[in-house]
Parts: C-alpha cells; structure tokens; sequence
DNA sequence: TCAATGATTAGACAAATATCTAAATAAAAT
DNA sequence: ATTTTATTTAGATATTTGTCTAATCATTGA
C-alpha cells in the first residue's frame, strides 16, 4: 500500500499509467514522451514496477511496460470504506 | 490532484483518515493516538486540509477535523478511467 | 568481432519531506 | 490577572526524492 501511493504522488508516473492505458510501450517510447532523460523515466517505471502498477517483459533489447489494474482494486477497496 | 496523492502518500495521515471514519475529533484527540509531537501531528493535519481531505472548525480553544469525502470522488473518476 | 542501439545502474546534487524542540497564540479556569 | 490547556507557527535537521551525467549491460547488425 505503501509504495503503491508512492508511486502515484507523481505526475510524470501518473502521466505514464495514462500512456500505458493506451497499450503496452517499450521504455524507448514512454521516454520519448517526456522531457526527461532516459534513466530518468527507466526510474519512474521502477517504482511503478515495485507498485506492482506495471509490469514489464524483455523483448530482445526492448523492454515492454504493460499496465497492471489487479493493483488498483486494493486501491478501489482502501478508498470505499471512507464512501458511506 | 497533486496535493490529493501528497497528502494520502504518508501512512499517519491515511491513519488519520481511517480514525476521522469514525466521526469528527479534535487535534489532540488525534495527536494521541500516535506517537508523534503535537506539532507534528498538526502539520499533517494542515496537509489533508490543504488536500481538501478535512475541514476544520474552531470550537473554544479546540479545532475539531471533520472527514470531508467528496474530494475522494475526483480520486475514484480518475481511478475510473483504467477499469476497462 | 566490433560498432550501434535500447535500457539500466551508479553516483552526485538540489529540493522536498517528516520530524523535533522552542516559541507564540488563544481560550478557559483559577 | 495569572496560569493552564489546546493548538499552531517558526526554525532546525536528517532523510527521501527527482533529476542529471557518465558508465555499464545486453542485444542486434555490419
């Protein structure tokens, strides 16, 4: 639970789940994206990988990020028990 | 949005919320359920109000936080958008 | 085999964060 | 009036965080 609204209090995180929403993407092409260097994004898509919010799949020198819900589910569950 | 993430991305304060779950209470009747310094606690209370998360009314020399739940809603919206 | 490409790791650094103690403010009680 | 109680503000400090460049690893292509 931890990491995983760690990993969301960041815009450029956010804004690559949104990216991802649209399918899958290798790191090159989130990175692209953005303003930031390379190992910057590599590390944002770290935290979202220990989030367990993606998750990723080495295909030949590429790697390729796929969004993972399951994740938010518990992230569903935490916030209803406040509706009501 | 951003102050929303920030403000739940701390584990006292999302015990705070949990605790306000059960009604209203005053700053110290929180500050006593944790270990932390009175000031500390009422830091962390300045930032879920700053995240809308809370509101606080003066009563005597009391301030009393009261859960505020319709902010959580623009959190479900954007939750929302990946369940599909 | 060697060079190029895609990505991560390592290390550095400035900015943000969580905590504390001490001081200030405000209301209540003596 | 003075003291006590509830809370916040101010200032300090150690830790965490987001970013960068340089270096490394791994795969592909010449």
């Amino acid at each position: 639970m931890n990491a995983l609204f760690k990993a969301l209090n960041d815009p450029t995180r956010r804004a690559i789940l949104e990216r991802l929403r649209g399918g899958p993407a290798t790191a090159g092409a989130i990175a692209e994206q953005f303003q930031f260097s390379a190992p910057t994004i590599s590390h944002h898509l770290d935290l979202l990988r220990q989030a367990d919010l993606v998750t990723s799949q080495k295909q030949g020198q590429f790697v390729v990020y796929t969004l993972n819900m399951t994740v938010l589910d518990e992230l569903l569950g935490w916030l209803y028990q406040f509706k009501s």
